[in-house]
Order: structure tokens, then C-alpha cells, then sequence
DNA sequence: AACCGATATGCTTAGAAAAGCATATCCAAA
DNA sequence: TTTGGATATGCTTTTCTAAGCATATCGGTT
């Protein structure tokens, strides 16, 4: 009885470095996309199921390292504020899935030439 | 005065998975290659400035999770036992590190191509 | 000017991961 | 059979991060 010969595969994270390191990756782009969806940062969070205090850090982080923010904020008026996703976040987005897109293609590939 | 356009790249992290997740990232290489240049868990952990508990752990970890063990432990003997890399570790290196190498191509490729 | 719901922010708490400590075990060599 | 240095493993402590709580602020709308 020979052993079973094992599945392996390549696993990876992409994501996007600004001069001071991390900038964008998977989760803020997801958190971006729901800021989006829903015009507001809490209810995006809370979309997360993660934290208000942390989603507004990440976008803070990201509109201050940015050359132009990617959310825009408002406060007070209809509803109390809310947030809005900018033509530059939209930007963002889809460079991130692009480049991700690229990786998990060559991750696939790779993971066919695994043998261990 | 026009603002400073600010250099963006693509980072990333590769591993390799087992049918039941990670597997090996770099971390773990590098400890694979220190148990190999030291001899033992022990010497290896700590040149790497980790806990020895945890080093033996991910070598536990990775021999019952590959169909071959990656290190061969001795225990008493001359200097008291120690640990050496087999033929299937030094594999698994050599295979971590050529698949690092195409992502680190790819991500220098795409780092060129970023425009925010 | 009162209201409302969201932004803004400090401070506290909880939970998970790593480190650290203590000790038992192993066995070839001397 | 004693030695020595490494493996093996449970338990405690530290550390770091994320979550949670509380509260102040904002400002268009009514």
C-alpha cells in the first residue's frame, strides 16, 4: 500500500506598498467597496463585522498617504453624514484586482509544477 | 507647486499549502536552513531569535504534514542529539525559493506599472 | 434651535499569539 | 554508569493586536 501522494498548491498575498509600506490590500479594498455600497463607514464596517474604530483608522490611512483621498467623508446634513467612495478609491480598486488578478494566474500556474 | 508624486510598488508573500493550509513560508525556510548550517533545533532557533518551543513545533509541524520528514532529530549521542535537514527539506527549499523567485519577478513588473 | 445619525477620538478590555520557564527524557561516548 | 547537550512537552507569563465602550462633535434638515 503505497502512501497517498499529497495536493499541494502556492498561496499568496498581494498588496499595495506606498513609501512607508503597506498601503492597500485585500481588506481595505473590501472595505472600500463596502463604504461604497452602503455611503457610510459604519455601516461598511459593520458589513466587515469589523470595528468601527479600525475601518475609520484604514481610511484615514489611506486618504492621508494617498496624493488624493479615496473616501470622502461628510458631516452632519441628511442621516447625520456619511462617506463616499472618490474616482480616485474607484482607481484604486480596480489596480489592486488587477495586479491580484495576475498573481493568482501565475499561483495556479505554479501550484501545477509543485512536486514534492 | 505641483505635489510630489509618490512612488507606489507591489509586495507580496508566497507560501506553500498542504491540503490542510499553510504549509512552508519563508520563515520557515529559513529556519530549515539554519537547523542545516547549526546542526540542531536549538542552535538554529536561536540564531533565527526565536523561542525553541516554537521552532520544534513547526519542524513537528512540517514532518507529519509532509509524506516525508524535512528533518531527522538524533537524540543523545556526541553533544548530547541534533537535528539535520534530509534530502525532502533540502528540496523543499530549493522548490519555496524558485517559486518566491517568479513572484518576485512578477511583482517587479507589475510594481512598474502602478499609476495612482 | 433642536434633531439625528454619522464622524471623530480617547481610553479600557479582551483574546490570541509568542515568549519564557521548568523539567523530564534520550542515548552515544567516554 | 556517569556525563552532556539536545530533544520533548506542559504550564505560566508576557506582549501585541483587535475589539469594545464612552462621549464629544459636526452640520444639513426640519
Amino acid at each position: 500500500m503505497k502512501p497517498v501522494k499529497k495536493k499541494y498548491s502556492v498561496g499568496f498575498r498581494v498588496w499595495i506598498n506606498e513609501e512607508e509600506g503597506h498601503f492597500m490590500g485585500l481588506g481595505r479594498v473590501r472595505l472600500l467597496e463596502q463604504i461604497k455600497n452602503t455611503g457610510s463607514i459604519t455601516k461598511g464596517a459593520k458589513a466587515m463585522k469589523m470595528s468601527y474604530r479600525q475601518a475609520w483608522q484604514m481610511v484615514e490611512d489611506m486618504n492621508q498617504r494617498s496624493e488624493k483621498p479615496l473616501v470622502e467623508k461628510t458631516l452632519g446634513g441628511k442621516g447625520g453624514g456619511g462617506a463616499t467612495v472618490t474616482a480616485a478609491g474607484e482607481k484604486a480598486i480596480k489596480l489592486f484586482y488587477t495586479l491580484e488578478e495576475k498573481v493568482i494566474k501565475l499561483s495556479k500556474e505554479l501550484s501545477k509544477t509543485i512536486k514534492l
